[in-house]
DNA sequence: CTAGGGTTAG
């Protein structure tokens, strides 16, 4: 006996309910394959069917592989499949297919592929389902130019016609990859050729354009879908907006939607509530959240494993992480088995509390538990280390990540430069940097800011100046942060003309300074005791909306007190006062 | 009532 089939004896155990159907009639097979709720009742009904004389029909095997697929038990599915085979039922083009989402939903699309050879021996032509389920497969292996290759060359040879499930499976690959211009495109396109795109083609593109900040482009097509086409929006159109609202920090409208969707009596579900809840603990706003998982129990909700995981979150973030490790441990109470991310949030809540030890521990007990660490939880870790200046151990976590598989991606790349620069190794990360030479790692911004901003704070300006045109040369466009850590470089040096051409440069190049640019030009105007500008920059901040930080504020308050900065600019530094300052008892007695 | 599509972690 195979691995499989004892493995299938062992997820079998109701050995009750297999007398029964061994003795009941094709009838209650049929109504009973409409109730398959779980292994057991399947792979008992597989074993008496294959046990009929002669075999049922096909399409009754095909009936009872769709149950097993739907449940999302892919590879017994496979197993079953591969029974059928055995047993010499003659496979249709709906057994193959099956096999084929089977292979694909296990990233295992090669072997699907493969299984179009099922198709040619039996004389059956692939169709838009076969198609359409490879297409997906490569798309949920993030190949996505082989992707568009098989979707192209689908239309071009005319293998099949794509209708609108697959013109919507092409489109989530698209925006997989934020490019909404061609997923737009494409919509256009099933326009042009008479294939209607339905509701989950536009909330498809919604989700994407909400996931890329484009809140406005997203109610534009939000409108074209209600207004032009007459699509209703659902639940899922909805919360994709509330999100996208609510990480934009537009609260209003996202409230106002939510009241909106109620109006129109679609409830919001628990995917719904753990995007509100999301957003409050981001900002700080544990109780909030809270009560929005009251106000989902009290409605019937049961809030699930990435609703806790929210609150742990929001919990860590403030520190709270006596709290956080209460719900964590309510988990199980709960009914929810605590999984990567609900460990990883945690352990990244200990090493940001700077509880490096708590954050091991949890490291090592969720691999105790069988979980495996993935590329998330070991970056937070290495993070971690490296935040508490331990660059031996974040070494030595980053080989074990390389032994276990995981492979490092472009935020440990970060990590690991951003760790040795804020550890005085700036030259170990620069030779880091030109070890991966040209590669994709090295053509992200930030990256540049990383080792720019690293080069400034240890006084070399020029190896920063070098990057910084470095970047320019591969083409890549500065942004924000990029031309702060270049000012704050040239201000370290007292290279104060460079600094403030870099800073007039902004606006011209379409990307204006914020508050953080604004602070550093000012702390470097004062450090180096340059006083021209520094009115009128008080003044830009004013118009601009912009505030000043604590750290400035004190250093404006020394120069006045010691005679260097008139008293005249109190009135204006008033105005730049935060509101969570404003309390501040050392700062009361201004003016 | 035999096959395929959209929302949730650092």
């Amino acid at each position: 006996m195979n691995q499989t089939n004892s493995l299938l004896i062992k997820l079998r155990g109701n050995f009750i309910t297999t007398a029964f159907l061994l003795h009941s009639n094709f009838s209650t097979n049929r109504s009973m394959l409409h109730k398959i709720t779980n292994l057991n009742h399947a792979l008992n009904l597989f074993d008496e069917m294959s046990q009929r004389r002669p075999l049922p029909s096909v399409v009754l095997f095909n009936q009872l592989l769709t149950s097993v697929t739907k449940i999302k038990h892919f590879s017994i599915s496979l197993h079953l499949f591969n029974q059928m085979c055995s047993l010499g039922v003659p496979l249709d083009k709906y057994s193959i297919s099956i096999a084929i989402k089977c292979c694909c939903q296990l990233y295992r699309t090669k072997d699907g592929f493969a299984l179009l050879g099922c198709c040619f021996r039996r004389a059956i032509a692939p169709n838009v389902f076969i198609f359409n389920a490879l297409l997906d497969g490569l798309v949920l292996e993030d190949r996505i130019l082989e992707a568009e290759m098989l979707f192209k060359k689908l239309i071009k040879q005319k293998l099949c016609e794509p209708d609108v499930v697959m013109y919507n499976t092409m489109i989530k690959g698209l925006c997989k990859f934020g490019n909404n211009v061609t997923a737009l495109a494409l919509l256009r396109l099933m326009e042009q050729k008479n294939c209607q795109p339905s509701i989950v083609t536009y909330s498809t593109i919604i989700d994407s354009l909400c996931k890329d900040k484009l809140i406005d482009d997203a109610f534009k097509l939000f409108k074209e879908m209600v207004f032009e086409k007459g699509i209703l929006p659902n639940v899922i159109t909805y919360t994709s907006l509330i999100r996208g609202l609510c990480n934009l920090g537009h609260w209003d409208e996202a409230s106002k939607l939510l009241k909106e969707m109620e109006d129109e009596k679609i409830s919001p579900d628990v995917q719904t509530f753990t995007v509100l809840v999301d957003a409050f603990c981001k900002e700080g706003k544990v109780e909030e959240a809270e009560a929005i998982i009251n106000i989902m129990i009290e409605r019937g909700e049961v809030p699930d494993i990435v609703t806790y995981n929210s609150l742990i979150d929001g919990y860590c973030l403030r520190g709270e992480m006596i709290k956080a490790r209460e719900i964590f441990d309510s988990l199980t109470l709960r009914g929810l088995v605590p999984d990567v991310v609900a460990y990883s949030s945690l352990l990244n809540g200990y090493c940001k509390n700077l509880n490096i030890e708590k954050a091991m521990q949890m490291f090592r007990e969720m691999s105790g538990k069988g979980l495996k660490p993935n590329v998330v939880t070991y970056n937070t870790m290495i993070q971690g280390f490296f935040h508490v200046g331990r660059c031996v151990d974040a070494r030595k976590l980053f080989d074990e990540m390389h032994a276990q598989g995981q492979i490092p991606d472009q935020c440990t790349y970060g990590i690991v430069l951003e760790g040795l620069c804020n550890n005085r190794q700036v030259e170990e990360a620069l030779s880091l940097f030109h070890l991966m030479g040209d590669s994709k790692l090295n053509s992200d911004i930030v990256v540049y800011n990383i080792l720019i901003d690293g080069a400034g704070k240890y006084r070399k300006v020029d190896i920063a100046r070098v990057l910084f045109q470095g970047l320019i040369d591969k083409g890549l466009l500065p942004n924000v942060r990029t031309y702060t850590v270049m000012i704050n470089s040239f201000c370290q040096e007292g290279l104060l003309g460079e600094a403030q051409l870099l800073f007039l440069k902004m606006d011209e190049s379409g990307c204006p300074p914020n508050d953080v640019t604004y602070r550093v030009l000012l702390q470097g105007y004062l450090k180096n005791q340059h006083y021209d500008d520094v009115v009128m920059l008080l003044q830009e901040m004013v118009d601009r909306g912009y505030s000043l930080d604590a750290s400035t504020l004190s250093l404006f308050i020394d120069h006045i007190a010691v005679g260097l900065l008139d008293r005249s600019m109190l009135k204006l530094l008033g105005k730049l006062v935060p509101k969570e300052l404003m309390d501040d008892p050392s700062l009361c007695d201004w003016e």
